[in-house]
DNA sequence: AATTGAAACTTGACGCTGTCAAGTTTGGTC
DNA sequence: GACCAAACTTGACAGCGTCAAGTTTCAATT
């Protein structure tokens, strides 16, 4: 084992986004500072600033990582070959979608809050992939609506963007935790589904 | 006209207050700093101290301000004596909410957002405030469910929780302008009106 | 095998932040 | 007129993001 480190850290780039992770994880956000991390690491300062142009940068790198395991939940989902069951596929979306909020509360926060969207500038590469997010969301509701789920009174990209922001106003709700105990979560989310999901009476 | 500046500047605490407002709304939250704020007031950098234990307990005061706002708002919709269109005020509340949360970005943030709720402490009489303000929308709720506006399927503080998580998750959509062009706000706000208010098909 | 150029990394510095400690000025009360 | 508490100031400290200039290393070309 090479017991004196070299001066080339070789992967440094990994070994950053691993270590904010981490420290995002367990301590938030806020206690996230590239000085920090890079003493995390075990670099210098400003050693970060060769793979990430700013701060802003690593962030986005995250709240991309945020996305792709999203999205992997929801074309797990969106693909099930033995989906039979009409009702339960969009229930199981919503618990699933809430479950990652809770899991990941600061990667969700990067993911959708103001830090990058507002405060920041978002990297070309993180705007495509939440727009990808966004399209399998559209597909899914879609798919909804077709099956009777969802009500079709609505085009499906309205549906949709009403109805995630009933799923993105609970997960913030669960995140921040105004106006919610923790353990009715899960009755509110049935609650939503429920509310969302009556199928207008002009079912047959 | 007092020319010279005195020492004791009298009413720093408003003015404070005022002063921060005007950035947050100019600038951004994030532009807000006790240094620059004592600065455009012009007392030295620790006058403000005197008055806000912390730079928390300052934004906890706007925050505060917003929720009054916000709170009187909501009563004249629940006390507008000329009430006899049911259906309306629950869509007149909807709309009241949006247009708070889109000429107020910075203060709906702060009332609802992540730098107090998460990162800082609720000062108590933020806490006590906010609460009041949640009961007021549910009351609000089971008034709408009483007139069969709102599904009575579940709890009003169920119903209140679900649909206050749509309103909130819409101003966000809103505020950090992702998912979501600006005008279509609208239509999605009526959208997500329709979704809750499709009253279930035991009405009568 | 030596040279060269780029990439990875370091140290130093600047201006900004929140806030503590200690000192100064002021207005009101006995 | 003395005194005290409140209002306010200056100085200081540690932390932040990041720029500029220097050093070390690796890999490819000659």
């Amino acid at each position: 084992m090479t017991a004196t480190k070299p001066y080339h850290h070789g992967e440094l780039r990994p070994a950053l986004v691993a270590a904010a992770n981490a420290i995002i994880r367990e301590s938030g956000i806020e206690k996230l500072s590239m000085r920090r991390l890079a003493d995390q690491v075990g670099v210098s300062r400003t050693a970060p600033y060769h793979h990430f142009k700013d701060k802003n940068a690593l962030l986005c790198a995250i709240a991309e990582m945020g996305f792709e395991e999203q999205n992997q939940m929801t074309r797990e989902i969106l693909d099930d070959p033995e989906d039979n069951n009409n009702e339960a596929v969009f229930a199981r979306w919503v618990r699933a979608y809430i479950r990652f909020a809770h899991e990941n509360p600061e990667t969700y926060d990067l993911m959708f809050g103001r830090e990058i969207w507002k405060g920041g500038t978002p990297t070309p590469s993180l705007q495509a992939i939440s727009k990808t997010s966004f399209r399998l969301w559209v597909d899914l509701v879609a798919k909804m609506q077709q099956r009777g789920v969802l009500p079709g009174s609505h085009s499906a990209l309205r549906t949709a963007q009403a109805s995630w922001a009933a799923l993105h106003g609970m997960a913030r709700l669960l995140i921040d935790g105004i106006y919610v105990q923790r353990e009715d979560l899960e009755e509110i989310a049935e609650t939503v589904v429920d509310l969302l999901t009556r199928t207008t009476p002009d079912s047959h």
